[in-house]
DNA sequence: TTGTAAGCGTTATCAC
DNA sequence: GTGATAACGCTTACAA
């Protein structure tokens, strides 16, 4: 490989001009130019990238720590991170704890290691400190650690609303709404849950909530899961869940005979491609990825730029997208 | 951030001695030792993973270029990837063209900057010669450029087969076929459609074959698409196409009233989570794709230690996972 | 066992 | 407009 040295041998100049042509960062004579263009052209030279990184000790790379890579909210959340980080410049880097605590651990050492500008967390299985101490910036999604690192988030108050204003209207007497299961940390999401019971209850109407394990493409298990619930509470007749669980219930209520939205109003949660793969229309509180995705790009490059490890937390707004479930 | 030659002369010692006791690459003695990991515990040390990978020319980083990151089937992959690379050692930077060629071709000039180890390439919308003279390790999925750059496929010729064999038992007398457009470039997943054209036809089975322009997360298009064509052509009875696609058509055949898979046989190929999300078990030709990842990976870091930028291409066998729809 | 010095490929600073 | 020189943080001969 050719190195910039190579090149200035053979344009028969010093180094730092090349550089200078390089990066246009001072006049350099038309026929100076042109003789080390040559050189480069005959050399097929290329700029070596971690020298340059290692100089400006900034490579230009975003990392992105989520649990799953196929997960659609999460594939889908990193389609778009990518295409805005690519409009900056920034290339993405794409790790998953595939659910392991450990992995989070080595691969959040991995970052502090100077290879990355910046750290996108979709996950937050660690001891907060693990995360406050650490140096370099960083962003959290859907997760706020007392505000010592910047998040962003969808308003999931507004969503936990919007839900249960869905279920009034459809005049439902008692709502299930399934979760993950709760940790001590202030995961932003129960927001909708909490919400939505609390709208409810205002109403006199019932609701439960209800923790389980994700197991995000066993969708068989959802569906025997749905329709055990729905025979053993036979007086359900409002969910809602993420898109995949909301989608087992959907099929499991239609399984049982149930009518949609009449004996089972169902809203899902996120809003991802999921839902349009079956042939329902499931209504669904959407999470807006592409605004979401901005946010987080730019809260983390500005955070980088600044070099301030506080930025300002985001809310991006839900939408209701009205299905024949409800 | 602390730097070696802080640590060394915190501990009184020279850098290179903390580098020793870093990568043990030579006996140092206790005393020294703890003296030095003393140092770099005060100082909260992080070794400088920019400057070790510019003095060893290596990143640990590999690239991987997808035509999409949400798609099911290459979040998927990428899924396995980034677990398999992670048991090496290395991390996955992963990229998408978004279906631009333009961005394809920008994203081969990033990664000959010596940031990355290695490519995996999905896609291959260019000119053959812009891999073909690429002077890194890269390595091709599903496209045979005449031998030039290794690749790692399915074995698409006996998916045809088995999708053939399939139809014929199941005695159908039409079998359409659909897949993406047809460029000049050996694209191997081609050979399922011509084995089973070959196969059918030598049972005296009509085929037809659909190129169609994909939109993968147009589910809704992709049905309208699937009613109008088993409603021009009532005679088919068999069809094979992709995941989604072939939700599609099971969807539209039902809507239809037809029954399955008695008046029509549905094979999807591929065999992603899509086909769990939807309440019918629907026959497909699955890829293995941990056993793919497996492939990729082993291949590119051959490619790597051993600096041979050719290596032998791998056909991983596929199956047949029997559902309801044949 | 430990230290000195050179080098990886850039770029910035300061002369000229 | 151009060139020396040093520096980024690390590792590896080579020498002591």
């Amino acid at each position: 490989m050719a190195s910039i040295r190579d090149v200035a041998k053979r344009a028969g100049v010093a180094a730092c001009t090349v550089s200078r042509v390089l990066n246009g960062t001072a006049s350099v004579s038309e026929e100076t130019r042109q003789k080390i263009e040559k050189a480069m052209d005959e050399l097929n030279y290329i700029p070596n990238e971690l020298a340059r990184s290692m100089f400006k000790q900034r490579s230009g790379i975003i990392a992105m720590l989520v649990p799953s890579i196929k997960h659609p909210f999460f594939s889908s959340l990193a389609d778009f991170i990518e295409k805005e980080l690519y409009v900056h410049g920034y290339k993405l880097m794409l790790c998953s704890t595939s659910g392991s605590i450990q992995r989070e651990r080595e691969y959040l050492n991995i970052f502090k290691s100077n290879l990355v500008d910046g750290i996108i967390m979709a996950v937050n299985s660690l001891e907060e400190s693990a995360y406050e101490r650490f140096e370099k910036p960083m962003i959290m999604l859907d997760c706020n650690l007392s505000g010592k690192i910047p998040f962003v988030v969808s308003d999931h108050k507004a969503g936990g609303k919007m839900a249960a204003e869905e279920f009034i209207k459809n005049q439902c007497h008692y709502v299930l709404h399934l979760c993950a299961e709760k940790e001590e940390k202030e995961i932003l999401s129960y927001e909708s849950h909490r919400m939505l019971e609390e709208t409810l209850e205002c109403h006199g109407i019932r609701t439960r909530g209800l923790e389980i394990k994700w197991n995000h493409f066993d969708l068989k298990g959802y569906r025997d899961m749905a329709e055990l619930i729905l025979q053993t509470y036979p007086e359900i007749d409002g969910v809602m869940a993420a898109d995949m669980p909301a989608v087992a219930f959907y099929e499991a209520a239609r399984k049982l005979g149930k009518k949609i939205p009449e004996d089972l109003c169902i809203i899902a949660y996120d809003g991802t491609y999921v839902l349009d793969i079956i042939e329902g229309n499931v209504t669904a509180i959407v999470q807006n990825l592409e605004a979401y995705s901005l946010e987080v790009v730019e809260t983390i490059l500005n955070m980088i730029s600044n070099s301030e490890m506080l930025a300002e937390s985001k809310y991006i707004p839900v939408t209701l997208k009205k299905g024949e479930t409800s």
